[in-house]
RNA sequence: GUGGGCGUAGCUCAGUCGGUAGAGCUCCUGGUUGUGGUCCAGGCGGUCGGGGGUUCGAGUCCCCUCGCUCACCCCA
């Protein structure tokens, strides 16, 4: 019996090639942007006490309830995979006593996370997001910036079709006023439901708006909004958001409806949706969390921030070729033998101290194919390494000559510098 | 988690009525008594996702399983 092929874990897979060079330059774009807006990159471990998604993002979320990677310890503790980057972030932020630093702290990362869901294009069991978070501030203009910020970074990624959807959430009393006197309404209406939507009143009865079933859209036409029953501050909180986002011109739509899986959210809410893909639309989503320090440990803190899918960014954004950066020397063995083999290997340690892009042959290739190598890598110049002669062979022009080993650096940075 | 489609070399795929596998690309070698991107020739490479079953015989039919994918669901 042979051993069964080793393969990635479901719904997981590995980075190469011009999906690693493109992932480098979405990270270096988002560091850029993010940076002179003055945020500043945080890793936070990819496991954490159950406790902290359990209650930050909440018991009764898909996500908590029967999506998450858990595990025990030796010593019956439970830890969790993240699942998301806010409630780490949160976590991180009261542990390091970042509310005595000058407000808001501002926070970026790209980090892979795992969710225990059925696969599917753009949809994966360890999947990435970069995301930034602005805490210690309520002012609407956090709201703006932030949204604005991820934006531009779509834009910056070429996402096609992208729509902006945004609604406000108010106070978690609000809401809570609000979800009783839904649940009433659905109860009064419950015939009429599906069933899912029905199982759901408790649970979750905002999901009721998100539904095909005929029924259950009939009764949610004359439902209660939620953004009808929000406080006034909140109300005139999120009029000012509006306000700057428009300043600012970004098209967006008003959804008193949109509904995110996270408890923790409060306020401005929004979502960036990418019509170039399938069901898996959502490109981007977030909002703000005004209770949720407080609720992990800390001190009464306001939060906003916003995650993204990386494949999505990708599968969404205009099709691009990354090749690798050609390089400058390849050192190639014009003879066999270890004399050549070490002279070469001296000619490349010589170049790269240098400070040039330079690789050696290492596969055994015959001349044909070491040139063949060279021309697939780019290299603009090709030093043949013999025992006693080298040639330096221009791969552009093609013109060749026989020189002196040791001057072959010089004669390569000397045509790098004229070009 | 539910339902549908698919799963043959590293990649893209062909495989007729069941008769134990092919092409192109890639890679390597040769044509050039060692000198690249074209061309020509050759070569390496597959327990046909895995396991059972039917059959004299299964890549082809049946069952199970794993994976991908589409929709639902959920979300980034």
């Amino acid at each position: 019996m042979s051993a069964p092929k080793l393969k990635a874990p479901r719904g997981t897979f590995d980075i190469l090639g011009e999906q690693a060079l493109a992932r480098e330059a979405l990270e270096a774009r988002a560091g850029a942007l993010l940076g002179a807006a003055g945020y500043e990159r945080i890793e936070t471990p990819v496991f954490e006490s159950t406790d902290l998604f359990a209650r930050g993002v909440g018991e009764s979320t898909d996500i908590v309830s029967k999506e998450m990677f858990s595990f025990e310890d030796g010593s019956g503790r439970s830890y969790t995979l993240r699942p998301e980057g806010t409630a780490p972030t949160c976590r991180a932020y009261i542990e390091h006593g970042m509310h005595k630093r000058r407000q808001p702290v501002k926070l970026w990362y790209l980090s892979s996370f795992f969710r225990r869901e059925r696969p599917q294009d753009g949809r994966y069991r360890e999947f990435w997001q970069v995301g930034a978070e602005a805490i210690g501030s309520a002012d609407p203009a956090v709201d703006a910036e932030s949204i604005t910020l991820l934006a531009t970074l779509l834009t910056q990624m070429g996402v096609r079709e992208v729509r902006l959807r945004l609604s406000s959430l108010g106070s978690p009393e609000a809401r809570g006023e609000y979800r009783e006197r839904l649940q009433a309404y659905l109860r009064a209406n419950e015939e009429a439901l599906s069933a899912e939507v029905r199982a759901r009143i408790d649970l979750n009865p905002l999901r009721a708006f998100d539904t095909d079933h005929p029924g259950t859209r009939e009764v949610m036409k004359s439902a209660p909004l939620l953004l009808d029953h929000l406080e006034q501050d909140d109300l005139e909180h999120f009029a000012e958001v509006r306000g700057m986002l428009d300043d600012a011109g970004l098209l967006y739509e008003v959804d008193p409806t949109l509904v995110r899986g996270l408890d923790y959210y409060t306020r401005t809410l929004f979502e960036f949706t990418s019509d170039a893909l399938g069901a898996q639309s959502g490109v981007a989503g977030g909002g703000r969390y005004d209770r949720l320090v407080e609720q992990l440990g800390g001190p009464a803190t306001p939060g906003m921030g916003w995650a993204a899918g990386i494949e999505r960014i990708l599968l969404a954004g205009e099709a691009q070729h990354f090749a690798p950066a050609p390089i400058e020397l390849f050192v190639a063995l014009g003879e066999d033998g270890e004399a050549a083999r070490r002279a070469a290997f001296a000619l490349l340690v010589e170049a790269r101290s240098a400070g040039l892009a330079a690789q050696m042959e290492l596969g055994g290739r015959s001349l044909k194919g070491q040139l063949g190598q060279a021309s697939a890598l780019g290299a603009r110049y090709v030093a043949i390494v013999g025992a006693g002669e080298t040639a330096l062979r221009d791969m552009q022009g093609g013109g060749q000559q026989t020189v002196p080993r040791d001057t072959v650096v010089h004669a390569v940075l000397r045509s790098h510098h004229e070009i």
